[in-house]
RNA sequence: GGAGGGCUCGCAUAGCGGCCGAGUGCACCGGUCUUGAAAACCGGCAAACGAAAGUUUCGUGGGUUCAAAUCCCACGCCCUCCGCCA
């Protein structure tokens, strides 16, 4: 949710922004003008109000025949309370799902344009050249008996899989390491709730236009989180922060759940675009001040992580169009992938600024009164597309695949082997 | 799944349908006293919106009433006991 102030002084800059999303700009207008209905309204049933307030203490005073003359005027005001009430309580509900449907105001330094229009900032490594012919991560997975796409398919259907043996190996110890280096970065480590009830899931913003990738439990009316990054931002909902906290950093580590509606024949072999997967996530409550500076802090620790890896990226300034609509700005982290002969998203970072905060609730109070905080979110390492730039990076003619060095410790060897 | 108890300002508690946005204790902040501290005493101290007047908030939502923390209904959450269970 954007700050309905800064839209009330600078509607252009706004209806600015959603156009450059290629979202509809005249929403905008709209919740202007749900907006000063709303504020008529509310102003009218708070005159009522108080003088309902004065004249029901009058007639908890008063006696006899005044006392009854009160009595008939409170009635007939009582009503024209309710009904003042109703209307206002009716025009608050259509504000808020009008100003519910504009973005987050972006970032001016975002580049503008679709998908394809993204500015890639910088290249880490060269793409290595094979002498042999290159094998993909489901070919791999099966010399090493890493991955089992087969049997995931015929237990839980399609983007389902096994991680077996040094590849349920491979998960622990990226996990391990990223939460070890989360720690000693001062992130605090977390377990969240992977089901969350529908305020959680709303605040965050993921019943908008995400909606349809969200697993729903009818019966029970839970979600399945499709990133920690819900459980995380709903950790301090309706939280006053201590601004000298800040930033407060946590690093979750979960499953996440997608029902990739609408990617059919997307990347249908093997583990790139899955149901189900492990991720650990990074999140940081902050001063909106320090925003830009936390969002490079992040997009830095995930190139860490790609460096530790020994894997080839490049980063990219996603594109206004592409862009959530919590972000006001994205950085993607594409690893190299041989067998695609393409950069692939492995890890995303976004700055939500304030846009997330309000919606939850989440403030914190200095010298000038209570105010949002910033949030912003990094993947630190999603396991099967690092599995996969990983093994497809790694492997070596015999199908065999080197460790990085950063694992070695938590693997106890330097290869994987064939079974 | 069954049976009970509870949800009030950071914590603990009080609260008769109007005198309750709400008392008390602890904590906290400021002051007096003191060489300094403790104790004692004095004062302050929930939040949101608003320029202000004022409005809203006693788990949430509805209802009764001129008037609800207080009465009624539903839901949520917490605790205890029984059953089942990783």
């Amino acid at each position: 949710m954007i700050d309905i102030k800064i839209l009330r002084e600078n509607p252009d800059a706004v209806r600015a922004s959603q156009k450059n999303r290629g979202e509809d700009e005249t929403i905008v207008d709209k919740v202007l003008a749900s907006d000063d209905a709303r504020r008529v309204a509310l102003s009218e049933f708070e005159t009522l109000r108080a003088e309902q307030n004065t004249l029901s203490k009058a007639v908890a005073t008063a006696k006899g025949d005044e006392k009854s003359a009160l009595l008939e005027n409170a009635k007939t005001l009582a009503g024209k309370v309710k009904e003042a009430d109703t209307k206002r309580a009716e025009l608050e509900e259509i504000a808020k799902n009008n100003i519910m449907q504009l973005s987050n105001i972006l970032d001016p330094s975002a580049p503008i344009g679709k998908e394809e229009d993204f500015v890639v900032i910088e290249h880490v490594g060269t793409p290595r050249t094979f002498d042999f012919e290159a094998k993909d991560h489901v070919e791999l997975g099966k010399l090493l008996g890493a991955i089992d796409t087969e049997r995931g398919a015929k237990v839980a259907g399609s983007r389902s899989y096994y991680l077996t043996g040094s590849g349920a190996m491979l998960e622990f110890a990226l996990v391990n390491y990223a939460i070890s280096s989360a720690v000693q970065a001062g992130f605090t480590p977390v377990i969240p709730p992977v089901l969350v009830n529908p305020s959680a899931m709303e605040g965050t913003g993921f019943l908008g236009q995400a909606a349809e990738n969200v697993y729903h439990l009818e019966k029970d009316d839970v979600y399945l989180v499709g990133t920690s990054e819900v459980p995380l931002a709903a950790f301090h909902m309706d939280e006053v922060l201590p601004v000298e906290k800040l930033p407060i950093r946590y690093a979750g580590y979960s499953s996440c759940f997608r029902r990739e509606a609408g990617t059919y024949g997307k990347d249908t072999r093997g583990i790139i675009r899955v149901h189900q997967f492990d991720k650990v996530e990074m999140f940081s409550f902050c001063h909106p001040d320090q925003a830009q500076e936390e969002h490079k802090r992040l997009l830095q620790w995930e190139k860490d992580f790609l460096d530790a890896m020994e894997i080839p990226y490049r980063v990219i300034d996603v594109a206004s169009g592409d862009l959530g609509s919590s972000a006001n700005r994205k950085f993607d982290i594409e690893a190299w992938i041989p067998t695609q002969n393409a950069y692939r998203e492995v890890t995303s970072t976004s700055n939500c600024t304030e846009f997330q905060a309000r919606r939850l609730n989440i403030r914190f109070k200095d010298a000038d009164g209570t105010k949002s905080v910033a949030t912003l979110n990094g993947t630190l390492v999603a396991i099967p597309r690092m599995i996969v730039a990983i093994l497809e990076n790694h492997q070596n003619a015999d199908g065999t695949v080197n460790i990085p060095k950063a694992l070695q410790a938590f693997l106890g060897t330097e290869r994987f082997e064939l079974v």
